[in-house]
This record gives structure tokens, sequence and C-alpha cells, in this order.
DNA sequence: CTGAAAGCGCTTACAG
DNA sequence: CTGAAAGCGCTTACAG
């Protein structure tokens, strides 16, 4: 385990001069310069990132923040956005709160993060005025997938419009009774996108004339369990829907399946549609409201990365588009 | 951002005395314990880990490395260890590999995550005798999921056992032509689960007095897209499987939907079993060789927080059970 | 029970 | 272009 030192001697030259000669800072001659790669190379150094960190009061390291690294979106924003963050050289620490209140006030503190990380990336999560004073004031940025937050780089589709988009597309084929199943109705996580997404599913069927109905909101907590659950509530109403719209393609695919093991064909007998397009959809040939996943990891990264480096540019609001993915799980009345 | 100094300052007491009583260490009156406890708290004190890392030589961190963090089995398993690596004070290091070559080296090569990290947690690769060596010689201990390796800590099931049994049920059932849908022939990242699950298709055929057929042994890539097409080849074949034995239920639900897709019944004419058990399966009414994915990662994490507390323990290879989950996708033939 | 001091391995002005 | 030296914020023998 090499130390700067043990290259300096090999090297015939001072620290300083390594350092300065590994970072690619002028001031060393060409010819020091790659004498001392040639010679860090062999001796297979790689500076401490505790020493280095604790001098140059840079971690090099981004702190990742979700609620759950085992659902589909968060696992596929850490993947995409984490490509572009190593390729700049920095670590990802993984914090995943799951629904622990503790475990989110401590992420959320700063004071953990803050010595820890240069930035970080919080993905589906509705902060608290508080958390969002917290972690701005550990000092680097931070980027936001999922919601905007002023003052922080954010990356999200409209969720309210996706949830129009998919009630729209029901509406046009003849459905008036249109049932939703969402997200709890007290999230310990103060997830964003839950809320907008009933928000836009009321105010579209208010746009066809329909009056939401309240029988027809069911907790679905985004699981295929809760989705599973949400359906048998739907379907056991006297008046039960003729087409559902699920704030995720997991929950719609969830309905499908209680749909049809009550003996009920999709899309003869009730529409499901969802939010998401994954790769499972597809093989439920469900329709959707399609959202750029990779896109949305990679502005991610590129945001907290421009950030890094210009920390006085602003920090921009991106929203991305979402698209109607009609396939076979819906149609008309 | 205050500093050991503060709180000694605060405390009337040197640093020394500070970083003692912070973890808990013997030669500190309690009554000087509780003040710098008290003072720690309401300063909002935390160690910096740069510095407490550089003087100790221990990171607190622990560095995940596995293929694709957007996999079932490996978010669910890095979502399960990650808890208890949290608990014991470590911080979790996310190298995701892709199928990049060089960034496998590099989090292989042992120096990088030397220096960065105290422990390493590999997930479902099969790393080379000069990838053990590397980081086996990087000092610190190292836990695998999915293969056996000498001298480091595993959890595994037995990929072979599980194929097996996965191809018995289906031999049971009747069926004589069987086809299988795994993994690349030659994987660039040496996951070590699609080797054995072949082995287990082909011993258990043999063993059933059926001659094994390179025609019926279809390429999935442990995707939804591979499933497919793997399943539309199978399907094209002179002389067509009458059931399909695939290496994970990701490949297994795509192979019901080409099936489906294609006319045929699920199970009528065709039936299909995976492995995993994973959420999205019941979705299907898949037959399944189920394995315990939370309880790997819990045991993963526990061995690793064992190796850092006793280093010289033996370290211990566990192989967990599987089950076969019989659900609607098989029928006899 | 407590403190002064060395030392961990770097980075970074400051001199030259 | 290069080096000596200070300093980053801790931990940990060593004295007392």
């Amino acid at each position: 385990m090499s130390t700067i030192k043990d290259v300096a001697e090999a090297a015939g030259v001072s620290i300083a001069t390594v350092s300065r000669a590994l970072h690619g800072l002028p001031r060393v001659s060409e010819a020091t310069r790659q004498r001392v790669l040639t010679i860090a190379a062999d001796l297979q150094y790689v500076a401490s990132p505790s020493a280095a960190g604790l001098a140059s009061g840079q971690t090099m390291a981004v702190g990742v923040v979700a609620p759950f690294i085992n659902r589909w979106f968060f696992a596929a924003v850490v993947h995409s956005a984490e490509e572009l963050l190593r390729a700049a050289g920095y670590d990802l620490l993984l914090y995943s709160l799951g629904t622990d209140a503790d475990e989110r006030r401590r992420a959320f503190s700063g004071n953990v993060l803050r010595k820890r990380v240069d930035a970080v990336l919080v993905l589906g999560l509705q902060p608290t005025p508080e958390e969002v004073a917290a972690l701005s004031s550990a000092g680097g940025p931070v980027a936001i997938v999922g919601v905007a937050v002023p003052g922080w780089a954010s990356v999200r589709i409209d969720d309210e419009a996706a949830a129009r988009t998919a009630v729209r597309h029901l509406v046009d084929l003849g459905h008036r009774r249109i049932g939703y199943i969402g997200g709890e109705p007290h999230d310990p996580l103060h997830s964003a996108a839950p809320a907008d997404r009933l928000r836009g599913y009321r105010e579209e069927l208010r746009a066809a004339g329909i009056a939401p109905d309240q029988q027809l909101e069911a907790v679905g907590g985004f699981t295929v369990r809760g989705g599973m659950d949400a359906m048998d509530a739907l379907l056991a109403l006297a008046d039960p829907p003729t087409a559902v719209f699920a704030a995720s393609d997991e929950m719609a695919m969830a309905a499908i399946h209680v749909a049809r093991r009550t003996g009920m064909q999709v899309p003869g007998d009730i529409s499901v549609i969802g939010i998401d397009n994954q790769e499972m959809s597809e093989l439920f040939d469900l329709t959707t409201v399609a959202q750029p996943v990779d896109a949305q990891g990679v502005l991610a990264a590129e945001l907290l990365l421009g950030a890094l480096s210009e920390p006085n540019r602003p920090r921009p609001s991106v929203t991305v588009p979402t698209s109607l993915i009609v396939r076979g799980s819906t149609a008309p009345l």
C-alpha cells in the first residue's frame, strides 16, 4: 500500500511535486510529470481519500438519498446517474431511508452528509422546509429528482399532467366511472409524486364534467401487494369502476391480475392504465404514460456536476416530457 | 460546522478526552462523559470521517460491488444488507460495474477499495483467481453473495440444485422436451449462477433419461427483452419444447408473454417455470423455485460485520434453501 | 481520570 | 519549475 512518499522517493522529487503532477496542475515540467506518472502507476499508487479529503476539504463523493433502492424507479435513476458521477471521479454513498423517520432525520440533518460528501442527490422525496434548510446549510449543491425545490437543481416529470393524460385517455374511450389506485394518504416519506398524481386525476375528471368520488380512490402504496388489495376494494364496490388509473405500472399490473383472477376480461370488462412504462409493462400489454427514467438520472447527475464545478451558476429546474403508450389494457367502454 | 476543538473548549476538556468520551472508551469519568455528550449534541458535532479515517485507519464504510444495481436480485440484497451495515455504523459505497471491463478491473484491483472502505460486499459476480487475490490482498474482509469463494465469507443458494428442482417438477408432470432460457454463453461479468443453473438443467435431464439438446438451450441474458427473444427462438424450433425452464422469473414472465402472444395457452400448450419468486411472479401465476433474497442480504451483512469484529474468525460459506412454489404456469403434459 | 503530543497522508499557499 | 512547511481534524499511545 504505497503512499505519496514512496512515489516521491522513487521519483527523486518532493511529495508536493508528486501531488501536482498527479493532479495535472501547472508548475511541473513535462519530464517530471511523466516520470511521476509512470512511477505512480508502477507502484499502483492511489491517494488516500481520507488524507486528500482532510487536506483539500473535498470528499469526491456524492450522497444518494432515496426511500428505497429496491424499487424500479429509484434503482433505475441511481443506475443511470452513477455512470456520469463515477466518470467525474465521484464515489456514490447510498442512503436508503426505508420508512424509518429517525433515519430520515439523520440523513437530512446535514451534519452527517456535510462531512461525508460534496453533494447530495435526493430521489423521490418531498423534503419539509426544515429539511431543505438543513441540507442546504450543509453547503454543497443538492439535486432532487421527482419534485421541484427552490434553490435546488431538480429533474422531474409533470406528475399532474401525466395523471391527466392517463385519465384523459380513459375519458376519451368513453369511461366515466374511473377508479384510482395511488399512494398512502399519510405517506411517512412525504413522497411528492402521489399527491400530484391524485390531483391530476381529480382535475381531469372535473374537466370532463365528472365529479370525483372518494370511493373510487384506493390506496395501493406503490407496491404489488398494495395494488392487489386496492383493486380488490374497487371491484367490491356496489358500483365498481369500468376503468382504473394506477399511479404506477406495478400497481396497474397488480390490478390487471386481480381483475383477471376475478374472472373479468382486461380490457373487455375493465380498462387499466398506469404510469412508468417499465420493462415489465410490455409483458402485461399495459397501456401507460411513459416517463424517461434514464434521462432523469443522467440530467440529475449533470446538474449536480455543473453545480459542483460552478457553485454560483443558477440551479435549473428541468421537467422531462411523458408520453402516452397505448397498448392493449385499455378499450372503449 | 463544529470540530472536536469546539466541543473540547465548550466542555473545558482536551480533545483527547472528547474523543474518548464520544467513543465510549474507558478512562473518562462518567460526569465528564455526560457533559461532553451533551455539549456535542448541542453543537450537532459529528466527527469528520476523513480525519477520523486518516487517524484511525478505519473508514467505517463498506464497498458494495455489483454488476447492476437496477436488477431485482441485487437491489433487494443491497436493500436488506444496508440496514444492518448502517446500524453498525458503516456507510455504503456503491460500485455498480455495468458491463465495462475496465470499471470491473478498477473495482477489483484492490487499490481503489483498499483506502476507501474497510470491507467489501460482492454481489453476483464470479471473480477470477487474480481478482480474488487482488481483493484479498487489500486486507479487509470480503463477503460474496451468489457463489462460494475460498477465504471469503459467502452466501448463496445451491443454483444447480434449484435448477434441478425446476426441471424435476417439469419431468414429474410428464414433460420430456424441456427448453432452457439462461444467460449469455460468454458472460463478460462472469456471473456465477447462470453456469450452475445450466449444469443443473442438463444434469436433471440426464437423471430422467433425457439427452440434453443444445437446440433447446436459448440465451435470455437475464433481461425481459432477452427472455422474449429466447422464447421466440424456442417456439420457432421444428420440434419446440412442451415446457420451458427460465433461469430467472423475469425471463420466465417474458416467455409466458411471448407464448400467449403467439396464441398458445400457458400452461395448456406449454408450461413455464422460473427461479426467484419475486414480487411480480404472483401476478403471472408463475410456478417458480423461490430463493430467500432478504435472508441472503442479511446473512451477508452479518458475516461481514462478524469478520470485521473478529478478523481471525473462520469465514463461513452459507447456503440458504430454495423451495418449489407451484402456481398455475405449469401443468401435466 | 486527563492532557500534551505525535502522527495519519495528503494539499496548498509561500518562497525561492 | 520545485521544495519546505503548515495545516486539515482526528485517534492513540505515552506520561502523569
